[in-house]
DNA sequence: TTGTATGCGTTATCAC
DNA sequence: GTGATAACGCATACAA
């Protein structure tokens, strides 16, 4: 019955048909300021029939807010990304807020771009999971203008924005003293180590040694390294850095090779941790393959729990991060800073589960 | 340097500061009109120094179009929509549109409120996993305002939007015909199948006995035992309403229920198919606990290729569909449509890939 | 309680 | 080519 091409229904053909002013039709439709009730019914009246639908950028354009929230993922492809996501989702979608999405893979050219896009588009606030934790000024004149920021994951030192991680060094302490309680003495680790400031691992584990390192402001896969060096020092083991696989590129094929390589070793390790999802996929593509028994050639321990891992064969240990519900975190720690919250940023540190299955066992005797 | 909070920094301001008025200044930031090269330069300069970001709110509300689509999906934490959205989310990126996200967990009431806030929001169009085939008046109203919808994943009757599919009969035939060809008489299937507008199961089978169907505008599950039902007749193999696992909830407990139900069968069935994801990863986990060996006890294959299916014991066949192919066919059509694009509504059915690998073989002589 | 007038930051339509 | 000025659809200060 209307127009045949887009919704032209403003708000003063409301009031027009309702025989009142547009101020007056905009407080009833607003939900804003005072009027009688006979006139908000004959407004909304109006409104129905006609099919008015509010236009939110006009809304937006004058009240500097636009009930959506920016949100910077590494890749929504991935569980880890998907599952925080219908996180963030949720709590938004409750509060009346949309979310406008964005992947970086982790690349921070794509970060830059999307943040820039996010804030012309006016979003009230960034949930991002950033790529570069040491500078990052396209985040610092975020906060400085007052878009309200919160990291996911992983933080940034020096910049003033909540933050929702885990507590991944003492996770990956807790996985591998589990492994060495066990007695196992040669225990790999496959993780993606990509880039770390300081250096390579030779220049890392010096560092910590050293212990001038702040855990907190790592990539999540350098604070698990982190965590594997704790427990194998509290252990009194010595670090064999051919232990470490470093995948240097974030693919299957590049975790798969590294841990070939960790698995046909001369002397094969009798554990191994997988610092992430695709690490431990590649880790039993390679497993399977090369025929070995879990547990008895091999114990293992993965960090994030994937489907599959509760129904293969024996079961796979695995630490399960509260995904979904860092998402909740990070959204509510956003909305309350939308609606104006200006205590001092948090970090929170929220504590994954650890799911005990039957990928653990004693070494084979040699 | 600039204010303490907000960005002020306006297109009167730069054109202010670079001596011109802001209708020039404009021309040039906004990339449309005429201007002299020495003015482009000042202009952008001066902008620069500002730290001028144009406001597309603004923008938007004068030409109409916001340079963003908005999505409906049934769950992005289920890898099915968050390949889609993937795909979706790099064509549209490089083409310089947003993504406004919103979940439906496939139920309409979600649906409405989701295409309500996203129109409000002044969408430039509407990608959708659709809850309601039948009718859809919010999805009609859309396209009738000149909002363009696009469906993906199942189709509407008589709605004139473009959708992108898969061809799940056929898929589905040919997988059970796999099957019947390996000597399989008994084949259980595990679907999802809630609801069907004709009435249940047994209405449903008549309907297709009467050949009365347009399965193009079924649900997906219900497409694939569709084509379960045409393999079965075309091997001259009676139906069994009793192998068909009906599960009424979308829920792995249902789903591992049903599957239980159907392998603790007197006659248990020798070969297994699940409809999707869910039902497969469900279907697992019973597998696994009643120690039944694949492809010995029970062939198996699945809709919807999981990442374990590759690495598990003997592998596990799967249809693999073109997932962030789809999402990426329902974001050109799209941009298509957003420019302009008014040629009659295209119905995308791609075809899905086999993943043959072990767990089928002929069933056990008894 | 209601109406008038003005402004949000752009683009579009004119004259010049 | 460039500059006033009027939209876009709504919210808000202020007057009535």
């Amino acid at each position: 019955m209307n127009d045949k091409r887009q919704d032209k229904v403003t708000i003063t053909e409301v009031a027009k048909h309702a025989g009142v002013s547009t101020a007056t039709a905009g407080r009833v439709l607003g939900g804003y300021g005072y009027s009688r009730q006979e006139i908000k019914d004959r407004v909304k009246q109006a409104a129905e029939e006609l099919g008015y639908r509010p236009n939110l950028l006009a809304r937006g354009l004058i009240t500097g807010k636009t009930k959506t929230i920016g949100v910077v993922a590494g890749d929504i492809q991935s569980p880890f990304y998907a599952s925080i996501l219908r996180g963030i989702a949720d709590v938004t979608r409750a509060a009346g807020f949309g979310i406008l999405l964005t992947n970086s893979d982790e690349q921070i050219e794509r970060e830059l771009e999307a943040v820039q896009l996010l804030r012309e588009k006016q979003v009230d606030g960034l949930i991002i999971a950033p790529s570069d934790l040491s500078g990052s000024p396209h985040l610092q004149a975020a906060v400085r203008d007052g878009c309200p920021v919160v990291l996911i994951d992983r933080a940034i030192k020096n910049l003033a924005a909540d933050a929702v991680c885990v507590d991944n060094r003492a996770a990956s302490r807790d996985c591998i003293t589990r492994l060495t309680d066990a007695g196992h003495r040669r225990i790999g680790l496959v993780a993606e180590l990509e880039r770390w400031e300081g250096g390579d691992i030779t220049d890392f584990l010096t560092a910590v040694e050293d212990g001038a390192l702040d855990s907190s402001t790592l990539f999540p896969s350098w604070q698990r390294l982190y965590g594997y060096i704790d427990a194998l020092r509290s252990a009194g083991l010595p670090i064999d850095p051919g232990l470490i696989g470093r995948v240097g590129v974030y693919s299957s094929e590049a975790a798969r090779k590294e841990t070939q390589r960790l698995l046909e070793r001369p002397e094969r390790p009798t554990a191994l941790f997988t610092a992430d999802g695709l690490m431990s996929a590649a880790a039993m593509h390679v497993i399977t393959s090369l025929d070995l028994q879990i547990p008895r050639d091999l114990s293992l321990i993965c960090f994030d729990d994937l489907d599959w891992m509760s129904f293969i064969k024996p079961g796979i240990a695995a630490v399960v991060q509260p995904l979904t519900e860092m998402g909740e975190a990070a959204a509510r720690l956003m909305l309350a800073r939308v609606e104006g919250d200006g205590s001092k940023p948090q970090y929170l540190a929220l504590q994954p589960k650890f799911a005990a299955r039957g990928s653990i066992a004693a070494p084979l005797a040699l």
